[in-house]
DNA sequence: TTAGTGACCGACT
DNA sequence: CAGTCGGCCACTA
């Protein structure tokens, strides 16, 4: 099968991360294998990123692996991101979100 | 077509 | 704990 629908991978991915509960957290690798696309984190980050301005989905609770934020701690769209999360009652430790505790299932 | 670039990840110092 | 490193793969110039 050499044809695939670039879109429809993109679709599954949004549809995961929209379906990521108000105050809860997901990481890219983890959106990615939810959506069928284990090892495409990459992907999910590149989707994000050429999301459309007035987007409804919940960009702000997709982070990285290490429990942080992926965007240089000074932006602005940095601040923003915590400032979402915050209102949603995430609990940051400094940096980070304590993954272990509050992550979506971590299955397992 | 090739080479470079990531909103990444896991294993390993 | 913090760095490095190699692998990953869609996308772009």
């Amino acid at each position: 099968m050499t044809q695939n629908h670039p879109s429809s991978e993109q679709q599954r991915i949004l549809q995961t991360i929209h379906a990521i509960p108000i105050g809860q957290v997901a990481t890219y690798g983890l959106i990615a294998k939810l959506s069928g696309l284990p090892g495409k984190a990459r992907y999910v980050g590149y989707i994000l990123k050429s999301l459309p301005e007035g987007s409804s989905i919940p960009w702000h609770r997709v982070i990285n692996a290490q429990g942080k934020i992926s965007f240089p701690e000074h932006s602005e769209v940095y601040r923003e991101q915590k400032q979402r999360l915050l209102a949603e009652d995430v609990i940051f430790k400094g940096h980070k979100i304590p993954l272990k505790q509050y992550l979506w299932k971590q299955s397992s």
